[in-house]
DNA sequence: ATGCCAGGGTCCCCCTGA
């Protein structure tokens, strides 16, 4: 099989966006691309198809909404529902199949405040992932969740533990589930080729985040067994979030070969 | 505990994000 590159982002509004992901498309040429926060039922595919890419999309008014824009025409929308939860209406799932390969693409709840509803619907959301992942493990199916976990992994993955400290992104619990996910046996791409790399993929808008580098690593690429034979780098592209009127989320890039 | 910033929608204030 041929090299691919893959990227994952939170672009914050697909509105506001536009000119930054037709950006990204022309200067990585990706042969797919996750994108995560649409924030409205606008989806300008023809702009999109008109670089050469197949879109699909699952957009939400006003909230989440996520897309996957594949290069190869064969690709095929295998479903964009995350099962086991029929009262559940957001919009934060999509998984392709490419040649066997299922790519899945992801907008995990981030779970705040942690003593509302939202946190034991993010906490139900993880475990419905995890059902849903420990089946293609179980079929020895190829596959690989992007996009935006909502989940500081470890402490080395944010710029002051301390601080996140009791956060939906970081809480025991969250972590319980995050484990009980790669103990399915998915690896973090990121943590493969980089070790003990202190970088992130979100800087806040708010108190200087980016200048101070006060960020958090939450966007990730875990990989089937299968993938991570084929992986050959998975880095982060900060670029982006210096452009004008940004994301305040940057690409995770992974190469398979 | 709150605002700090940014985007969408109910649209000049409020909600959500992480």
């Amino acid at each position: 099989m041929e090299n691919m590159k893959i990227i994952s982002w939170n672009v914050n509004s697909i509105k506001a966006r536009g000119d930054h992901v037709e950006k990204v498309l022309t200067e990585h040429a990706p042969d797919i691309l996750m994108i995560q926060e649409l924030k409205g039922l606008e989806f300008p595919a023809a702009r999109f198809e008109a670089l050469g890419y197949t879109c699909f999309a699952k957009p939400q008014k006003a909230y989440n909404g996520v897309a996957i824009f594949a290069k190869d025409p064969q690709a095929k929308l295998v479903t964009d529902v995350l099962p086991n939860d029929p009262s559940d209406e957001q919009s934060r799932f999509l998984d392709i199949e490419l040649n066997g390969v299922r790519y899945i693409n992801i907008y995990l709840p981030n779970g705040n405040p942690v003593d509302t509803e939202k946190y034991p619907y993010k906490l139900g959301w993880m475990d419905r992932l995890h059902d849903y992942a420990e089946k293609l493990v179980h079929d020895r199916v190829p596959f690989l969740i992007g996009g935006d976990f909502n989940v500081i992994p470890a402490d080395i993955d944010c710029y002051s533990p301390k601080a996140w400290a009791g956060d939906a992104l970081f809480r025991p619990e969250t972590h319980a589930k995050y484990r009980a996910l790669t103990n399915l046996g998915l690896y973090d791409a990121f943590r493969i080729f980089n070790r003990d790399a202190e970088q992130y993929s979100f800087w806040d808008y708010q108190r200087g985040a980016l200048q101070n580098n006060h960020g958090i690593r939450i966007d990730h690429f875990l990989l089937s067994p299968a993938m991570v034979a084929r992986a050959s780098a998975c880095y982060i592209d900060k670029a982006p979030r210096e452009w004008e009127r940004p994301s305040d989320h940057t690409p995770i890039i992974l190469e398979l070969s």
